[in-house]
DNA sequence: AGTTGCAACAGGGA
DNA sequence: CTCCCTGTTGCAAC
């Protein structure tokens, strides 16, 4: 569960499932994953209670009173389950805390994760969280004026910027897919070359479409705190190389972008900025952008 | 003058000309080439006895006893000229030394050029001149295996690396076409690619190259000390751009390697490690780089 | 024809 | 599907 929807919709189970609970057992399987040694960080959190639970980027906050902050990234993929008190404990983990009603949560990721425990007056100093950008679920400082200042000046092409968690905090690979189709824009696309009416567009895809995946508690490949699959799962290019575009109909291509894929469609997301139509000749594509955070058409039938 | 050899060359001829001669007046008309303020540059210079002058890289060390040391670099070209006593007083320039028998010291660049004072005790803070690499005509820093560590693991193209003034310090982007040449490699030729033989080979034409023009006191279109050009104008591909390579008749071309302009034999100059060639076959060049510091065939008459 | 500093980019590794 | 660090490369500036 590694982008923004997964981690916002992860907070808020966990702000309400675990607010209140007394961290009474600490136990760490792989040190690697965490800031501090093992003794440090297990003095750091044993016996704290557990406050708020909040999400920014990648990231989840989790308050452990007094004065420490437990961060948690999951890295390329990973689940962080709760087992209430006399389930079954669990299987496979990095980390777990075990809590004083005989609950636990459990934190297993399968490749990078980072368990991280700081004192609260310290976190300015913690480097990865410190440094995130704008969160765009929060309107007060995701601003169209914020996200334009963010691109100004910039020379390089608009998918590693989008993906910078410096710059906004919480698009990974996953989401910029749909993002960028839905914007129309080319992963490689010269952020100088970015018209303003496809700014404006950018600026609320992005927006729109982390909402909708985290209204649908993220991605159907990926669980909650509960073990539950999240009900996002129709993209519209990405992940659908050799199927037909939802809005043209052509081929959806995947493709190398520096090290990292992106899925696009090769008509309607294009490099330069679209040159002015015509009177009277027929839009490159038809369906209305902002439209589609609802599923693609079905072309099965 | 920019590169290595006229610099060594100039600053031989300033320090038979100059030592023991005493500042007695300042003349800046271009105070943006100076490291610190005029009146603390004026401060610094001004009543020191000119001591020992010395080349490294492309910059002139000028000793001003006590304490001080005058630091000069020309840029991308320009003159430094001495005027005897009673001589007509220098046209254009930017610093002017008069000394206090009555002759001068003009310099002048005609682009970007630096005239610096700086205090002898702190010359290691001055770091255009502190983070300078070997000094290719000094035998004893200058030797095969400090260039085999320069160049270790190394992942980038040649010609940049050759140029970087903090690993050889002295080569510039007009020396470095008949070196590339001599040496046989493509500007953009892969470091980690670069064989055992071509290294010794490149090593020996960087310093043979440089010392030959040196003897010849530096460039044609450069002024010495007293105004009178060098003597070395017979470049094998450099600036040759259409005419025929001396070595194998093919046309040199000119070509932008990075940002900087390069010009190659095509046929001679390759970007993979030459093949082994096999017995029988003739070999790509015929004559021996190490004897193409003299003057290439000529192909009018 | 020179150098610096910064942004962008690519590769290796945890 | 992650991130950081390093070295490299390109560009704009003086």
């Amino acid at each position: 569960m590694p982008e923004l929807p997964e981690i916002c919709n992860l907070a808020r189970q966990m702000d309400s499932a675990l607010k209140g609970k007394r961290v009474a057992d600490v136990s760490v399987r792989q040190e690697k994953c965490l800031n501090v040694p093992l003794r440090k960080f297990t003095a750091l959190v044993a016996g704290k209670t557990i406050g708020s639970v909040t999400a920014r980027g990648k990231w989840v906050f989790m308050e452990l009173r007094p004065g420490v902050h437990f961060l948690l990234s999951l890295g390329m993929g990973g689940d962080a389950l709760y087992h209430k008190p006399g389930a079954a404990p669990p299987g496979k983990y990095q980390v777990k805390l075990g809590f004083d009603d005989g609950s636990a949560l459990s934190i297993a990721f399968w490749w990078f994760g980072y368990a991280h425990a700081v004192k609260t007056a310290e976190i300015k100093s913690h480097k990865m969280t410190a440094s995130l950008g704008l969160s765009p679920l929060d309107n007060s400082e995701y601003t169209y004026q914020a996200f334009s200042v963010l691109l100004g000046g910039k020379k390089g092409a608009i998918k590693p910027v989008l993906m910078n968690q410096a710059h906004i905090a919480g698009i990974g690979n996953v989401y910029i897919q749909d993002i960028l189709f839905r914007a129309k824009l080319h992963p490689t696309r010269k952020i100088s070359e970015i018209s303003e009416a496809e700014r404006k567009l950018l600026f609320r895809v992005i927006k729109e479409s982390l909402k909708r995946a985290a209204e649908l508690g993220g991605l159907a490949y990926e669980k909650d705190l509960y073990g539950r699959p999240g009900r996002f799962k129709d993209f519209l290019v990405g992940y659908r190389e050799g199927q037909p575009c939802p809005e043209c109909g052509a081929t959806i291509e995947k493709i190398k972008t520096g090290s990292t894929a992106t899925f696009i469609c090769p008509s309607c997301q294009i490099q330069a900025v679209r040159p002015e139509r015509r009177p009277g000749s027929a839009p490159p594509c038809s369906r209305d952008p902002r439209a589609s955070c609802a599923p693609p058409p079905r072309r099965t039938a």
